[in-house]
RNA sequence: GCCCCGGUAGCCCAACUGGCAGAGGCAUCCGACUCAAACUCGGAGUGUUGCGGGUUCGACUCCCGCCCGGGGUACCA
């Protein structure tokens, strides 16, 4: 027990009784804080109110001013608490909300929580207590604690998503998805193009025969093919075009969490993000989200909305949308085989479809359909190094295909660069060209994208280059820089510049007559010549892809939400209706899912609902009778119930709507597009803050089903967030000892220049998280009871930008506090209580210095720079301390500045100097311009760029006049040193340089 | 490898469109108050702005090349 920090705390008991009975202390924070909290809630000082409906403004008040939406990432309430990481990003927003309100905004800011997931579930299994009392329990730790903190929340519209009312609505939303197709062709309200549909829109399009159906040949004029269909078979065919759909393919299963998982999910080393278990490739029958239709749009609108670059770059990231063609080789060889005549060809897909005379060889990846047959015999032609040692191109391809599904993804990982491949024995024919390419596969090539087969231009591709450079393989270089090759170039230009050798010189015989001549054009024109060539000869066109993969939605896990499916005796996937949701979760007699061996690649996933027979079985009557059904298993993963939560807090009660997901004039007037001065074209909530980690996860999924809600009719925002926010991080010192052991880093004594000593042994410092296992966790109790909410709040926001990540110290909140103390003695006498303050006119230094603070905080506060806002508040502070009498008309600005970041105070100190109402809705000062001019002004004179004078000046002076001021400043006439002028810089008034 | 952010006093951090390197806090030192100290108040010091070039009358700021720290991403055709 050592440090100042602890000292100073654990003196303020024992040295109370000689301290003044009315000092600002721990203490004293602390009674008023708690009295204050009660009475904003008392009060409803911080109710929102609603354009329509039950919720009103304080004291049943109607909306009024501009509506400000300002949201945090709602917590996961954990068992572990919060420590005083946590809280900066709501506290952050806690000051902006309370800054617009006292601003005239109807700020709309409350705090939900995000209570379905792993953590819980694993609690239960562990102590066999039900999920639900678990998390429970923790949120009511969590309120407590965030309360503690003063934050201005309508609590009125606070939520779970775990409460059954919100599972309703979730459920409902999955309906809704359910119940919709994309229609790519189909004009949206905005103007553009594809949008979801109902799909009793696309079964009644098919009946009539206006599209093709989906999966099936034959014309469909007058629903013939449609018509021609079972039942059954139409069911199927509308159920594979829904949003939300159950199909079989390759998904990520993690035997050791024992559930599949979203590609999201998954890192980029084939790992569970949570829990860090093996994830592997395994074909199972699982519900998905057609997120892929929304690739564009998702891609596209980022240009709508306020967020971060790095944010908007890691989503185009990943949803990955690259521009070129997708050519076709004929297959050599194959055309004989089939009895039809038609030879078979390869696919490929390229985003440079100007290089195709280069193109020498191709590559499919070692899953690619091609390989399932490939020839007897080498063809004339092999070289050695092409067949891995093998007779027989059969047995090349099988070993390598062995050889590249045993590899984990960490393997290839580490593999990358290395390039390794064997030569099929097929031989394809580049269309251009009419040139035989030897086709290889190779694992560098991946069957997850494009087409799982590419064109290899060595002379215009790094990769294609090594793996040429590998198996002596040509390379033709088909774009050059201006002015050609460097001399002995050799590797690929992947850089732009001029098309050559397309053709070469010297056309290979078999060319086609009519190829195309790109020779001496820029990359861009020869790709759009290019395309229209393969288009125009049936063998390639114009293709977009993407990286993005529908979303796999189904977990087998307890703790989520069920679906709201059945399945009938036809094992069809049927909707339950609105009105008989929510699907509870059911009772079951163990929480766990069955995990594996986290590498046993080979089991499959069972599901905990389905351990209850009575629960999974039941007999309804969903229109047609009472039937026999088999309810879904499967649960909804953790981010579904994030995807909306935004919608709810607007509309928290179902008192304005009973049947749609939000009151549409609420969405309007809260979310809609330009619904105030800052909003966008998107619309969106107007501040949205927190960290980074959910860049692609939440952010992307919720943006989704935006978009969805937004085709149907549910909204009107284009965007769920118009601005994005993402604070840093609260890092902090670790201290280890000899042995490398985590030492209590509370109880470490020294500093950078002295070291670092734990129970008299050096001990070393290292940056990072915090955490119990770092023995470094501060927590916000300790800071409330050491030093109060306030001083707690002004240190977090002193700290630094909050974009930055920064790291605790515990010995520096003492700074924030004086600041506190020093405002209370403005006000009030530490021995009598008594209010010191005086009603006489404030002196014209002292309005200067407030009418400055004043506009400097003011924006700051815009800028949403708390640090330097402060730095500003206790600037005007300091010159306030320093006078005999504080005038109110100097104090009361300050008080009501000081409110947003140390609200307790600031309401306490508002009351003692005599107002009856809270300052949470007085307006911010404004500042008088007459007090922001200054009589003089110092100008600086500079020789050669370097200070030599100054010279007082009036603000108004002319450059000619302070030109000859400038020069005739003795210090500057010394510096010149008679040397001749050459120039003389003037920017009046600040600054004069003379160069000579 | 590539992309993004950061590097300013012992520490956390300011510095507008290129114009006096310093707003604020911590720590340190001096003074006042005190029998003495703590608290409080008044005052003070500290710099190769990560390094090397360039542009400019003038560079923390703009450009080029590196170094260090943090984050993201990686055979995506």
């Amino acid at each position: 027990m050592s440090t100042s920090s602890d000292q100073s705390a654990a003196q303020a008991p024992a040295e109370a009784p000689q301290e003044p009975a009315f000092r600002y202390t721990p203490a004293l924070a602390q009674e008023i804080e708690l009295r204050w909290q009660d009475r904003w809630e008392e009060r409803g000082t911080f109710h929102a109110a609603n354009p329509v409906g039950e919720l009103k403004g304080p004291g049943g008040a109607d909306a009024s001013g501009s509506p400000y939406y300002i949201m945090d990432m709602f917590p996961y309430p954990s068992g572990a608490g919060l420590h005083v990481g946590h809280p900066l990003g709501f506290i952050a927003t806690d000051v902006v909300g309370r800054f617009r309100r006292m601003r005239g905004d109807n700020v709309l800011h409350t705090m939900g929580f995000d209570a379905f997931g792993l953590p819980a579930e694993q609690y239960a299994v562990q102590t066999g207590e039900h999920p639900r009392l678990v998390t429970e329990r923790n949120i009511v730790t969590y309120k407590r604690q965030l309360r503690r903190a003063g934050l201005a929340h309508d609590p009125r519209r606070t939520f779970a998503t775990i409460d059954p009312e919100y599972v309703r609505w979730t459920q409902w939303i999955f309906l809704q998805i359910f119940d919709s197709w994309y229609d790519a062709e189909a004009e949206r309200p905005d103007g553009g193009k594809g949008r979801a549909r109902r799909i009793a829109e696309l079964r009644e399009e098919l009946a009539a025969g206006v599209r093709p159906v989906p999966g099936r040949d034959g014309d469909n004029a007058g629903g013939a093919v449609w018509h021609g269909l079972s039942e059954a078979e139409q069911r199927d065919v509308l159920d594979s075009q829904r949003l939300a759909y159950v199909d079989e393919s390759p998904v990520n299963w993690a035997p050791g969490l024992g559930t599949v998982l979203a590609n999201e999910e998954v890192t980029a080393d084939g790992r569970s993000e949570r829990g860090n278990f093996p994830v592997f490739q395994k074909s199972l029958r699982q519900w998905k989200m057609r997120i892929t239709a929304y690739a564009d749009r998702l891609t596209d609108d980022l240009a709508l909305i306020d967020w971060p670059e790095k944010v908007k770059a890691m989503q185009r990231n990943w949803i990955g949308r690259s521009t070129g063609a997708t050519v076709r080789f004929d297959v050599v060889g194959t055309g004989e085989a089939d009895a039809a005549g038609a030879a078979q060809t390869v696919e490929v897909f390229t985003t440079r479809p100007d290089t195709l005379f280069g193109a020498t060889f191709m590559v499919v990846a070692p899953e690619h359909p091609l390989l399932d047959e490939v020839p007897a015999a080498w063809p004339e032609g092999t070289q050695d190094a092409w067949t891995g040692g093998y007779a027989t191109p059969v047995e090349a391809v099988a070993a390598y295909r062995r050889e590249a599904a045993a590899k984990t993804a960490v393997e290839r990982q580490a593999d990358a660069g290395k390039k390794t491949g064997v030569f099929s024995g097929h031989l394809a024919v580049n269309p251009v060209t009419g040139t035989p390419v030897p086709v290889f596969t190779a694992d560098y090539v991946l069957m997850g994208y494009g087409t799982g087969a590419i064109m290899a231009v060595p002379g215009g591709d790094e990769r294609d280059f090594a793996f040429a450079a590998a198996y002596d393989l040509p390379v033709v270089h088909t774009v050059a820089p201006e002015g050609g090759l460097p001399e002995g170039f050799e590797g690929a230009w992947t850089g732009d510049g001029v098309v050559v050798n397309s053709p070469a010189t010297d056309v290979p015989a078999g060319a086609p007559a009519d190829a195309p001549v790109l020779n001496g054009k820029d990359v861009a024109a020869a790709k759009a010549e290019m395309i229209s060539w393969l288009e125009a000869h049936g063998v390639g066109e114009g293709t977009t892809t993407y990286r993005l993969r529908d979303w796999l939605f189904s977990r087998q896990r307890y703790w989520g939400e069920p679906f709201p499916i059945v399945w009938d005796e036809q094992d069809r996937p049927v909707a339950i209706p609105a009105s008989m949701l929510p699907v509870d979760l059911p009772d079951v007699p163990d929480y766990a899912p069955r995990t594996f061996d986290p590498d046993d690649a080979d089991s499959s996933p069972e599901a905990p609902l389905g351990r209850n027979d009575e629960w999974v079985e039941v007999t309804l009557d969903l229109g047609d009778g009472p039937k026999r059904y088999r309810r879904d298993t499967n649960t909804m993963p953790n981010w579904a119930g994030s995807c909306w939560y935004y919608l709810r807090y607007l509309d928290p009660t179902d008192g304005t709507n009973g049947d749609t997901v939000v009151d549409p004039e609420l969405e309007r007037y809260w979310l809609g597009p330009r619904h105030n001065a800052t909003s966008g074209p998107a619309g969106g909530v107007d501040l949205y803050v927190g960290g980074v980690e959910h860049a692609v996860l939440h952010l992307l999924y919720a943006r989704f089903w935006h978009k969805v809600l937004y085709d149907l009719g549910y909204v009107t925002a284009v965007e769920p967030f118009g601005k994005l926010f993402n604070q840093g991080y609260i890092q902090a010192y670790a201290f280890t000892d000899a042995r490398g052991a985590y030492v209590p880093a509370a109880e470490v004594e020294g500093d950078e220049q002295t070291g670092w000593t734990w129970d008299g042994q050096p001990v070393e410092r290292e940056y990072g998280k915090m955490g119990k296992s770092l023995k470094n966790v501060v927590t916000p109790d300790e800071m409330y009871e050491q030093y109060g909410a306030d001083t707690f709040r002004v240190y977090e926001m002193s700290m630094g930008p909050l974009d930055l990540s920064r790291p605790w110290n515990t010995r520096d909140v003492v700074g924030s506090q004086r600041f506190l103390q020093r405002l209370w003695r403005n006000v009030v006498d530490e021995e009598t209580g008594e209010v010191t303050v005086t009603d006489e006119p404030a002196s014209t230094e002292t309005l200067r210095v407030v009418h400055r603070a004043i506009a400097d905080v003011t924006a700051e506060m815009e800028g949403m720079r708390p640090n330097t806002a402060i730095a500003k508040l206790i600037t005007l502070n300091n010159h306030l301390t320093g006078l005999e009498r504080v005038p109110r008309e100097a104090i009361e600005p300050l008080v009501l500045m000081t409110a947003p970041v140390a609200p307790h105070i600031a309401e306490e100190l508002w009351a003692r100097l005599g107002h009856t109402d809270s300052l949470a809705h007085e307006p911010f000062p404004t500042a008088d311009e007459r007090y922001l001019v200054e009589d003089t002004v110092t100008c600086v004179v500079q020789v050669q760029g370097k200070v030599r004078g100054r010279v007082e000046v009036p603000p108004s002076i002319s450059d000619a006049d302070l030109e000859a001021a400038a020069l005739a400043e003795p210090n500057v006439v010394k510096a010149i040193d008679g040397r001749p002028v050459r120039k003389v810089i003037v920017r009046a008034p600040k600054l004069v340089n003379v160069v000579v």
